[in-house]
DNA sequence: TGACCATATGAACATAATAGAATATATTAG
DNA sequence: CTAATATATTCTATTATGTTCATATGGTCA
């Protein structure tokens, strides 16, 4: 966004990602990644979803090259292709943090200002 | 994600953010109002959505806390309350931009690996 | 080969997100 | 007050996304 205007196919490639990044199964995903590599089957276990979701989260992370797979025997192992994820997460968490900041402020400052609390 | 496990209350909250930002028209908006504050007639005429569209993603901008909001007479200029969202957007594409960098690469490897030409 | 295990995929269903038309609200001007 | 304008909201239809169950695929081992 450094200035310049983005095209409507760039836009929505960024927003797609975005919207690979919001769902919170995948965030659970990606940060028992951040470990190191795991299997599916460990990663069914962290997140105590199904197995068939898991599946289908982990190809999603792969079709949008946030994580590799790896093959050994009959398990495969996932791994984080782009660390940029964790830098992402931490900026929205950073966001996030001053958001509810800025709330709780504000519910301070209006502290018993919901309302008359008599009728007419 | 440094390290500290995440309940499942704040990884929702993050995946929330995210999806905020997961919409094109949202991040036209943002990138509009990157310059300074614009009023929604402005914004309209500059994403080619419709103005009921519009408004509606500014109010979910804007209890996101990404955008702030000033009354001037008849008017509602919005504007940007978290110079992060730019952040965010530079970060992702860069992660595109070497995603695909990557895919390119792929591509090129496996130049004419797409199947015999010739039938059985 | 067949039995078995881990992972992926397909189909059906439920839910969430989005757009558009119509309408409501808020503000100013007359 | 009414008319006019800018913005917000409601309602409805549609589409996208996620979950689950069942099944397919790919691999190991006897």
């Amino acid at each position: 966004m450094a200035g310049n205007v983005l095209n409507d196919k760039t836009l929505e490639l960024i927003a797609e990602r975005f919207r690979l990044l919001g769902d919170p199964v995948r965030l659970r995903l990606l940060q028992s990644l951040e470990g190191g590599e795991r299997s599916v089957a460990d990663l069914v276990a962290v997140t105590g979803a199904q197995q068939a979701s898991v599946s289908k989260h982990l190809q999603l992370l792969l079709r949008g090259g946030l994580v590799e797979r790896r093959r050994q025997g009959m398990f495969v192992y996932y791994s984080v292709a782009d660390d940029r994820v964790f830098e992402l997460c931490n900026v929205v968490c950073g966001s996030l943090t001053a958001y509810l900041e800025k709330e709780l402020e504000h519910l301070a400052g209006r502290e018993g200002d919901e309302g008359p609390a008599t009728v007419s």
